[in-house]
DNA sequence: GCAAAAGTGTTGGGCCTACACCCATGC
DNA sequence: GCATGGGTGTAGGCCCAACACTTTTGC
């Protein structure tokens, strides 16, 4: 089909994308992707990664392009969170920002590289975050509520945790993203009577002191099946 | 504050906002409010109501003016759904939709105005949609999900009803909802010990045959006070 | 051997499900 | 008086929460 007509309206706002990026590790806890401005405004500030959409990708390609030029880490998970539109959150011009949700996995969050498009990037813990640029403290807190109300029906969990894992990450995680100690033997008998983690013969390599654990894997295919045939779970 | 700088991106992408409008009576069960596009593309077609956004509003103005402006009925609930940005939604040019999920109550759910901005505006059983403009239908599956799920962990469902209902409406919608018979007792029982709904001391106008039933309002104060409290409920 | 973390079962109570008969009203 | 829809209670099972001691490892 051709189309000879154009839209007629005049209309002076630009379209971006942002993305509110999740790292864990057991030790530090959640953390949170920022990088710092190179122009103004709010030069120098930390912000969320993120940047205009070009006229011929998706938003979600437009994400994972401004992620990897400007912090070239890999993405696990995807999701988008909430478009952020009020007149005045930019105060060049107009501009809506489409948010994301993303996860980086334990062992791929290492050490964001620093891009030319971006004068710096790193990762900050949730509880001890600077002042941000534009609304973006907001956009974050959307997608901490997200993230913990997520987990607890959804195993978007496990994106946060290595592939291979000892049980009591998987509790200290649920522990700490639902804010309340977690049972652990209740907690293991809930999760594996779900049927959705592997139990491996291998044992984790030691930290310090204590008995190494046992290490388990998502079994993502086995859980696609579960939900194809109605399974819903509750945390 | 003054900036001198300007945006440096040229990007050819407008914003629209479209919204899923919902309404809801017991003899004729969920539907959507439509409009009839008065110009290409998709002349003829039934879409859903909305347009594009002014500079100066926001996102939420831009849903309410539009419906306004397009149907005349009043919204009585209204969140951000989803945005749907790919490049070739639209056949004109890119168009990024910011959609939303509202709710008509059923006293308010009355014939919708044929306005100048739509050719005819009309109310559709959501069983019997017609073939929608652009990826319409896409946006329409979506709010259909958000609402299944929301009604259960959220009481979006209230909204659909009169403010004074019978037990048995209640009963109903959930039911049609759910996609599944609801025992009436036990169902009584649950929402009853929430706390969130009064009884009232009248009864329901008869309708046909049968004894009326006694009339229930939602309380959302007291609701809310439950919510503040960390009160959360699951059907 | 001691410090640190992993592994492991049982019991009581509350909640959810299943289930059927009588009541009020209009015609 | 009959048809239609409203109103009501109980019992069994399942799931969830509470709870503490033993095992494995490093040092």
């Amino acid at each position: 089909m051709f189309y000879l007509y154009r839209v007629k309206t005049t209309q002076n706002i630009k379209i971006a994308v942002d993305a509110v990026v999740f790292g864990y590790d057991t030790s530090n806890g959640l953390s949170l992707l920022l990088i710092r401005r190179k122009f103004d405004p709010y030069q120098g500030s930390w912000a969320l990664p993120g940047g205009f959409v070009l006229d011929a990708e998706s938003l979600e390609e437009a994400v994972t392009r401004e992620l990897k030029e400007e912090t070239g880490v890999h993405i696990n998970y995807l999701e988008q969170l909430y478009t952020f539109g009020s007149p005045k959150r930019d105060p060049r011009q107009r501009i809506v920002s489409v948010s994301y949700f993303a996860i980086v996995r334990e062992s791929a969050h290492q050490e964001p590289e620093a891009t030319t498009d971006a004068s710096d990037a790193a990762w900050f813990n949730v509880t001890e975050l600077p002042n941000l640029a534009f609304d973006h403290q907001t956009i974050v807190n959307t997608a901490i509520e997200r993230l913990r109300s997520k987990v607890r029906y959804n195993p978007v969990g496990f994106e946060l945790l290595d592939t291979k894992f000892p049980f009591s990450d998987l509790e200290k995680l649920y522990s700490s993203l639902l804010d309340r100690p977690v049972d652990r033997r209740n907690f293991k008998k809930k999760i594996m009577s779900l049927g959705i983690l592997d139990e491996l013969n291998e044992k984790a390599p030691h930290k310090g002191a204590g008995r190494p654990g046992r290490l388990y894997r998502f079994n993502r295919k086995r859980y696609d099946e579960l939900v194809r045939d109605g399974f819903h779970f509750e945390l």
